[in-house]
This record gives C-alpha cells, sequence and structure tokens, in this order.
DNA sequence: ACTCCAATCCAC
DNA sequence: TGGATTGGAGTG
C-alpha cells in the first residue's frame, strides 16, 4: 500500500529515537502496514536491524533520498491498533525508546531475527521448530501381510490421531511409522505443538458457590462490568476471604457474555495456584504469559492469545500486554506488590497500562488485595475507584491469635540463635501434634557476609559496591548483583589483613539451627537458591502441602496466597531489616508482608497461633499488622503521606544516572537537576521539589557509580514536557556518551 | 551504542 | 611516513 514509512529502529538510544523514513520496494508493498515488523539498512554501513512500522509518510514528504527496507514480517505478525497506541504511550510516559515499548509488548518468542543467506538481509522466524508430525490412519486397504510392530502402530491410532512424541512413548518407532505412511495406509500432517502446559488440572466438579458476602461483592461488581462502560474498582478483602471465588465468577460472566479476561499474579511463584484454579472451571481457553516460560512455550502461548484461541490470559506484568481483543474485565490480584513496576525499560506500572487497557476495550479493572495500597485505598476512598469490601473470612474462620517476640529480652537472656525460646516451644508443640509450621525470614535478612573483626569491613565485590554473600553449599562468596564469584572463601579482610568473621541470619543458617534444636523435623528451605530451577518452587509447596515437610523456612514467597491445612503456626523471623529501611513504601510493605503471613496460619479448623519477633515489639505498624486492622493502619499511613508529601499527594520522578567515572556522574546529575530547576521557574504552575543528587542504595554496579534524583512533582503533560526538555537538554551538552540517566515514575498516574 | 572517518601520535 | 589509536559526528 505505502510507498514511504516511518520506522522505529531497535537498539537507538534515548538521544537519537525517533521515527526514520524508509521507501517500500515493489515488492514488499502488499506486506507492509502500520504495526508491521521490518528489517532496514541503518547507519552508515547499512546494517541490517529490526524496526517496527509506525506510521506512513508520502514519497515526496520525504524530500531526502531514502534507504529502503530489507524485509517485512508477514501480515499477521503486527501489532493490533489498540496495542500500538500502548506503545506511544509507554513512550511519552516513561521515556523509554520506540523499540523498548515494543519489545515490551510481542514477547521475546514472536520477535523475528535477521539472516544473512541471500544477497539481501532477511527476516526469519525465531523459532522454527514449533510443529510436531501427527498420525493418523486412512481409508486405504492394506496391501500385503502385516509385521508385529506395524500392527501395534495401527492398534495405537486406534482412537485417533496421536503425535509421533505420543507413540514413540508407546513404543511405535519412527522408521515403522514412515513406513506405513509410505504404504499409504497413515497419513502424516504438521501439527502446532500442543500448548501442553498445566495440563494434569483436574476439572471442577461443582459450579461455583459463592457466600453470601461473595455474592453481594460480586452482584456490585457484575453491575459495573454489565454496563460495558470502563471502570475501575477496588476489591478490599481481609485474608481467607474468598476474593478468588468472586474472580472466578467475574471471569465466568465476562466469558459467558463472549468477552475475554485478563488475570495479572504478582510473581510467578504464585501463578500455578492461578492457573490450576482457571483451568479447573475453563479448561483449555486458559492461556499462561510469564517470564519463566521457554521462548517456544511463550511463542506459542502468544499465538493462541493472537488466534482467537484464549478467553482467559493469566501471567505476571508482561501479561498485561496480551493480545486480547474485547477485554470485558482486567484483574489485578495481591495489586500493592510492586513487581507490578518494572524496573527495567520501559519502567511502566501495570495499573497503568491495565488502565488504558480497560478504557479501550470499555472493561472493568478490579485491583484485589488484604493490603491495598495506600494510593489505591485513597483513590477508593475519594471515589475514583469503586470500593467494595469483603470484611469476613470465609467459613468465618477465627483469626490466629498473634504475639509480638521482644528479641532484645532474648539476647538479653543469653539467646543469640534467630529462633526466639517462645518460638521454638511452640514450634516443639506443633511437631508433637503433627501438624505443620511457616517460618518467614525476609530476603534482606538472609545474607550471610564475611566482616573483618579488626577494621569492620564487610567484603564486598570489587565491580559493584554490595557485600558479598556467602553461599555454603558450594563454598564460595557471590555477588547478588553481577554474579561474580570468589572461591575459595578468604579467610584475611583484603583491606588490613585482619581475620574475617562470617555472619548473618540466612534461610541457610536459619535452617542449620533447626537441624540442630530439632533433629527430627523435616525442614523445607524456599528461597532464590532452592527455587532457581525449573518448578522447583512449584514441586516444593505441591509437597509441603502433601505434608512431607513439617517445617517451611522462606522468603517473601512463602507468604503468598498459599493454602495449607495443616499449618497452625507461623513464625516472623527478622522482619526489622524491612521496618527499618528507607523509601516511603516501607512500613506499607511491612504491613502487607506480616498481616498475609499472620492469615496463613489457621486456614482450617483451629485457630492458628502467630509469633513475630522484632526489637521493637510496640512499634504501631507490627502491632496493627498483628490485628489485621487495614483501616488504622490505611489512617496512620495517608497521614503521614500528606505530611510528608508522598504519593498519592504527589508523584516521585526518580532520575538515574550511571556512569564509569564518579565525578562525571555526580556532575551530570547536577547538571540535569539545573536543568530541570530552570526549566521549572521559567514556566508557571509546575510544582517540584528536586532531592539530591544522592548516590542510590547500592553506589556501583559492575564498576557503574550510581547516583539518583528524587523529584517530586504532578506527573502531568506539562511535567512530562518538562522532562522532554530536560533530556534534550543532557543530549545538547553531550552528556549520554559518558552517563547514561533514565527516568523512573512512581505515582498513580490517574491523569 | 556503534561505526566510520579524520586528526593525532609515535616508532622507525 | 604509515599504522595504530582516539575523538567526534551521525544514524533516513
Amino acid at each position: 500500500m505505502a510507498e514511504c514509512v516511518q520506522v522505529a529502529v531497535s537498539n537507538a538510544t534515548f538521544h537519537f529515537d525517533k521515527l526514520y523514513s524508509y521507501s517500500v520496494p515493489a515488492h514488499l508493498q502488499d506486506r507492509v502496514f502500520v504495526g508491521s515488523i521490518v528489517l532496514v539498512p541503518f547507519g552508515r554501513g547499512a546494517a541490517a536491524r529490526m524496526g517496527v512500522v509506525l506510521g506512513l509518510d508520502a514519497p515526496e514528504a520525504a524530500g531526502k533520498r531514502l534507504k529502503s527496507l530489507y524485509d517485512a514480517a508477514p501480515e499477521q505478525a503486527r501489532l493490533s491498533d489498540e496495542l500500538l497506541r500502548l506503545v506511544y504511550y509507554l513512550k511519552e510516559h516513561t521515556f523509554c525508546t520506540y523499540y523498548e515499548a515494543v519489545k515490551a509488548i510481542i514477547p521475546y518468542g514472536a520477535q523475528y531475527k535477521a539472516v544473512n543467506t541471500g544477497p539481501v538481509p532477511q527476516l526469519q522466524k525465531q523459532l522454527v521448530r514449533h510443529t510436531e508430525p501427527v498420525y493418523r490412519r486412512t481409508d486405504a486397504p492394506w496391501q500385503g501381510r502385516r509385521t508385529e510392530k506395524q500392527q501395534a502402530a495401527w492398534d495405537a491410532l486406534a482412537f485417533g490421531p496421536k503425535t509421533q512424541k505420543e507413540l514413540e512413548e508407546q513404543g511405535v518407532t519412527k522408521a515403522v511409522l514412515a513406513g506405513l505412511v509410505k504404504k499409504g495406509v497413515l497419513a502424516v500432517s504438521a501439527q502446532d505443538k500442543s500448548v501442553a502446559l498445566y495440563e494434569d488440572y483436574s476439572p471442577a466438579q461443582e459450579t461455583i458457590a459463592l457466600s453470601p458476602a461473595q455474592q453481594a461483592a460480586y452482584s456490585r461488581l457484575a453491575a459495573l462490568m454489565d454496563t460495558g462502560r470502563p471502570a475501575a474498582a477496588l476489591l478490599h478483602g481481609v485474608t481467607s476471604s474468598g476474593k478468588t471465588l468472586v474472580f472466578l465468577k467475574l471471569i465466568e460472566k465476562a466469558v459467558a457474555a463472549g468477552r475475554k479476561a485478563l488475570v495479572l499474579v504478582p510473581e510467578i511463584s504464585l501463578t500455578p495456584q492461578m492457573i490450576y484454579r482457571l483451568k479447573a472451571f475453563f479448561g483449555d481457553r486458559v492461556a499462561v504469559q510469564h517470564s519463566a516460560l521457554s521462548n517456544t512455550e511463550r511463542l506459542l502461548q502468544w499465538q493462541q492469545i493472537q488466534n482467537g484461541g484464549a478467553d482467559i490470559v493469566v501471567g505476571t506484568r508482561s501479561a498485561v500486554f496480551a493480545p486480547l481483543p474485547d477485554i470485558g474485565v482486567i484483574i489485578i490480584d495481591e495489586e500493592q506488590e510492586h513487581t507490578y513496576h518494572s524496573e527495567s525499560a520501559p519502567r511502566y506500572s501495570a495499573h497503568d497500562v491495565a488502565k488504558r487497557r480497560a478504557a479501550a476495550h470499555g472493561a472493568l479493572l478490579l485491583l484485589a488485595s488484604a493490603t491495598p495500597s495506600t494510593e489505591s485505598y485513597y483513590a477508593a476512598q475519594t471515589g475514583r475507584y469503586t470500593l467494595v469490601e469483603l470484611s469476613e473470612r470465609y467459613n468465618h474462620m477465627p483469626l490466629p491469635e498473634v504475639r509480638l517476640v521482644d528479641m532484645r529480652e532474648e539476647l538479653a537472656a543469653g539467646n543469640a540463635s534467630s529462633v526466639s525460646r517462645a518460638l521454638a516451644d511452640e514450634i516443639s508443640r506443633n511437631l508433637a501434634r503433627g501438624e505443620q509450621t511457616i517460618l518467614l525470614l525476609n530476603r534482606r535478612g538472609y545474607k550471610t557476609v564475611g566482616m573483618c573483626t579488626a577494621c569492620s569491613e564487610v567484603v564486598k565485590c570489587d565491580a559493584c559496591s554490595v557485600p558479598m554473600v556467602y553461599h555454603k553449599a558450594d563454598g564460595r562468596l557471590l555477588c547478588h548483583y553481577c554474579g561474580k564469584s570468589v572461591s575459595p572463601v578468604p579467610e584475611m579482610c583484603p583491606a588490613c589483613g585482619g581475620k574475617l568473621k562470617y555472619t548473618g541470619f540466612g534461610t541457610q543458617r536459619v535452617e542449620e539451627e533447626l537441624a540442630q534444636m530439632f533433629p527430627a523435623a523435616r525442614v523445607l528451605r524456599m528461597d532464590l537458591d532452592t527455587t532457581s530451577r525449573k518448578n522447583a518452587h512449584e514441586t516444593m509447596l505441591r509437597r509441603f502441602a502433601k505434608g512431607e515437610y513439617d517445617i517451611m523456612l522462606g522468603t517473601q514467597m512463602v507468604a503468598k496466597g498459599l493454602d495449607f491445612e495443616k499449618v497452625t503456626l507461623v513464625g516472623v523471623l527478622g522482619i526489622d531489616q524491612l521496618l527499618f529501611a528507607q523509601g516511603y513504601k516501607a512500613f506499607e510493605n511491612v504491613f502487607s508482608l506480616v498481616t498475609q503471613v499472620v492469615g496463613r496460619g489457621g486456614r482450617a479448623a483451629q485457630a492458628g497461633r502467630a509469633l513475630i519477633q522484632t526489637v521493637d515489639p510496640n512499634h504501631p505498624v507490627l502491632n496493627l499488622a498483628a490485628r489485621q486492622d487495614y483501616k488504622s493502619f490505611f489512617a496512620e499511613e495517608i497521614s503521614f503521606r500528606r505530611l510528608n508529601l508522598y504519593p498519592p499527594f504527589c508523584t516521585i520522578c526518580l532520575a538515574g544516572f550511571s556512569g564509569a567515572k564518579e565525578p562525571e556522574v555526580l556532575a551530570a546529575s547536577r547538571a540535569f537537576a539545573a536543568d530541570v530547576q530552570r526549566l521549572a521557574q521559567q514556566r508557571s504552575g509546575i510544582p517540584l521539589r528536586i532531592l539530591g543528587p544522592a548516590p542510590m542504595n547500592i553506589a556501583m554496579v559492575n564498576n557503574h557509580y550510581r547516583y539518583k534524583l528524587t523529584l517530586k512533582c504532578r506527573n502531568d503533560n506539562a511535567f512530562r514536557a518538562l522532562m522532554g526538555e530536560a533530556l534534550a537538554a543532557y543530549n545538547a551538552a553531550g552528556w549520554p556518551g559518558k552517563v547514561s540517566v533514565y527516568l523512573d515514575f512512581h505515582s498513580d498516574a490517574d491523569i
């Protein structure tokens, strides 16, 4: 159609990221549209680069001599209009490049790659092995006699076609099958590899039955969905109030009306449970999108969605871009989780993208949590979201009895271990009764680091500024940022030669202590190290649920969304690091984590017990969490946010700087701050406070120094335009070659 | 970022 | 004097 197109090219940096015009050669004219994936010559060497067509040009408008496209992907690979608009949205709101936005929206596995086979570079599908042979019987008569093996193959296909893999599992070889195909009695065809993910679900026997409270919540949400107009609601349901059943009923309603549903969960480890529940009710029309899928799996799931083969998509943050048409409901479960905010470009928040999509589809956006983010609950209170509450626990299960244990007293009494005497008591009681225990150890607390007994220096990675973490299992020190490892483990301080002492309350260390205290207990440790293997997490949870372990010890991942009938005791070790962490969300995070883990206990008939170990047992946040008193917590927190000017009363825009020479990084961030200040003063009505520059929490990663500016602002068009100008000035001053910059917005973006 | 080109530097 | 090195510009 078009003779001339505007293309966003890959691997552009922000300062030269713009649309480049290319002419379309005749043989590609009928394949190239807005949204098409193309291959273009770029730079003086005319090297092949991936690109996406984002606009059309009148040929005469181009003026200059243009280069022309090398190749274009088939038409069906192109982005829909709605998703294309999200490219612009991401570019404008997160200050990423066009292609970074495109990559977020099209999963890696669906991309094409450049190959240099012919005279001109061509596009080729990344994955070609996504079909498999399927054999079926034909009506052709047998000629001659049958061998035993041929008969076996024939019999195996008595009840319909089977894939080669299935047949091979039954002992039928490829050669036999090929022979029969040659004879004409079997036919073979290529079939898309089955999307055999989570196929071992068991279909639900009953329909979804709601309690009166759940029914009331459902009715209000269903009414919002029925309007067919965009709506946003916050479902605040206490732990164990059965929010998932309400989701299922809403999804059922959307699907019955011929619409689609999108379900987001905060992390990969929570997807299996949600997937199994959804599959139980909705079968194979559930597709999955998360980063732990292999490229092939990802691509197949994505194609299933794009071909209209899925009514429901479940996944983590990136699933918010699932190419579903006609979405009726978007659910964000555990909506307060920080994992919904992307930590790399494009630095978007799933909430904001979901809002755009809900608006485009006339869908209901449902945020749900037992401990909503302060921003979301505030939006609900002020009427921007409809607030729906589920305030009773399912079957009126009693809340666990919670005790705060003073760890200073423990230390004074001579107990230096990470498990208090009170908790040890309760654990042994549980062991005696054959009941299960969950122990939570916050992520930051699980490091074992080496400290010099002479100069008190901690052994740090020499490329990053973080302490190296001791891993006992493989006898080495590991940098959790760049992955560098040191073995054997040093015994002398690299700075002064003093003796090093390795201490810390890691999960490994606690595991050892537990083994000493309770030699007979079967302890399951869950942390980054033990769950890194594919499906490891799922397998572990299943085995714990089956009762193969007495104690589950782990980081955050043990706290969320799990139903274990026999768990009657929850212990929280080392929450203090989180409580005293910097960052305006620290209290909210602690409240949320403690509330959730305490809610794990006593899900069955018996009331549970929970013990929280802390050096500050009078801390209001811990006490409110112990009582599961969200409303009082919110009241405290919102006044803190208002007083100190934090979201939702402002937007925080973090400007990050990184470069090889510290003085340059500091100078660059100062220059940027000055530019922003100057631009803001030139115009009126731009509220702004600039804090910093300050070194980031991790001041150096991979030999790059890192500084940040914190801008308290209002995230509107005027401010983003200002930041655009500030970045232009930054580029003009030649900084990007030495110090790279990015912006990261944290806000309750309702603009 | 990366690549190309030119100006510069140093060894012979 | 040339081959290698470094700084700067441009990416359609």
